[in-house]
DNA sequence: CCATCATATAATTATATTCTTATGTGTGCA
DNA sequence: TGCACACATAAGAATATAATTATATGATGG
């Protein structure tokens, strides 16, 4: 038996199927390096605030991400402790880095910071 | 620039929802294995003929596969020399091997050989 | 304790996906 | 040369997905 072998079939397509979407990919790529909060996403993505929740959501609803209070902001983080988070993470390295979404961010004054 | 990236998101999500097919998933690590032809595809999957015609298209269409013919039969084999097969081998490395289906049809002698 | 802000949920619509049935195409063999 | 087999394509129906608009929830700060 294969020692990589971290999931059966049925579960691994749920989860490429979930990361098959560009927004939810992006997201999941941006979470690997910062927290992001919901209003965050709405400005990176260009998208309305129904539209990125409900793409948490998915992601949330299989543990791949979790969520935390901070002052009135609800921040997203990846959930390391996921069963097949090293199964995501070998997908996540292959992509370009998106720092560039949060540094515009940044430059445009709209991180969200609590101190 | 990080050395490992292969793909950008677009490209990159179009894939993976490819791939967020238990069918086609299935197909794609049973390919590494073993070249198999439609009729085998068939009978592995329990599905109608173009039904898995329908999804060896999609994975054609981006050049995941490609078709020999060999008598009577059409082929269908990776290909390895897909600017982003590294970046599927890495999926398909996390999934357990599905040998099983293949060694389940020689035993009921529906395998296909061409000389 | 009330108003506001950030986020979630519901309902609806538009579009995409995947299957089925019917039919077309092309190769090999009688 | 024509029939049968393996496969592809087309058309249609059922279902899933992802967006939008409208509304609900819930914490916070005044």
């Amino acid at each position: 038996m294969n020692k990589t072998v971290t999931t059966d079939m049925k579960r691994a397509s749920q989860l490429l199927k979930l990361l098959g979407d560009q927004t939810r990919l992006t997201m999941m790529k941006l979470l690997q390096s910062h927290d992001c909060c919901v209003c965050e996403f709405v400005e990176i993505f260009k998208m309305s605030q129904p539209a990125i929740s409900q793409h948490l959501r998915k992601l949330r609803d299989i543990d791949l991400v979790k969520e935390t209070r901070r002052g009135k902001w609800i921040f997203y983080s990846i959930n390391e402790e996921h069963k097949d988070y090293p199964f995501i993470q070998g997908i996540l390295e292959h992509l370009p880095e998106q720092d560039e979404l949060v540094t515009e961010l940044e430059a445009q004054g709209l991180r969200i910071c609590c101190e």
